[in-house]
DNA sequence: TTTGAATATCGCAATTTTACGATATAAAGT
DNA sequence: ACTTTATATCGTAAAATTGCGATATTCAAA
């Protein structure tokens, strides 16, 4: 059972998330990874993510910086990361999203 | 009708709004001002909303913060300002906080 | 019309966020 | 082992956000 500073702090980290442009459209592309990504040869594109190379490439912002966001978007569990031999795929948890959604819609 | 751009300003005010803690507590007090907020004389707390000193006073900020924070609502049209006399009442905009709210919902 | 109270705005400091280059680490192929 | 490629981290600069004091403005009462 968490604490009510911890989830205060857990929502604070999603809505701070979700309120960088970039980072919403992350998780927009990653809605529909075939339609935005090239096909990849190590990791599925639905069910390991997209790799962070060609995210980087359609941000068109340099790698520490897509890295930051990726990370922004991990540490408030909206995607999750898996590594594969030397890539790192992003995908949306889609019940984290879908819970963040419901709650805002609900206490807003 | 409103181009592409102008909403995605719209959404991105709204959701930088939510994304700070005291306005999210703003909005909190709003749902009920009842119950969180002294009597008033000159506007009544739930039609015209809560005045500006109490928002000021629970918040245990400076007034021009306040008015920042308030105006950041405002203008995320997230809350509803009423001058009365030399007080400004604030109250929620349902209508909108639920668009925003289902937005999220259905579309994050 | 002066006084007092509420609100709005200005200017500025402190903090946080965003972005990048340099560099370190990790993993794979040569 | 060495090189290449991907990722992570460090340090730092630029921009945005947050906060406040000082001050202007607004409005009503004295």
């Amino acid at each position: 059972m968490e604490s009510v500073a911890a989830m205060k702090d857990a929502l604070d980290r999603q809505l701070k998330a979700i309120a960088n442009p970039h980072r919403r459209q992350i998780l927009e592309w990653l809605k529909d990874p075939r339609a935005h990504f090239p096909p990849q040869v190590d990791g599925d594109l639905v069910e390991d993510g997209a790799c962070a190379v060609f995210i980087m490439d359609k941000l068109g912002l340099a790698q520490p910086t897509t890295a930051q966001h990726l990370k922004a978007l991990v540490d408030a569990g909206l995607i999750l990361p898996k590594r594969i031999r030397q890539w790192t795929f992003y995908r949306r948890d889609e019940a984290a999203i879908a819970d963040l959604g419901k709650m805002l819609a609900e206490r807003l």
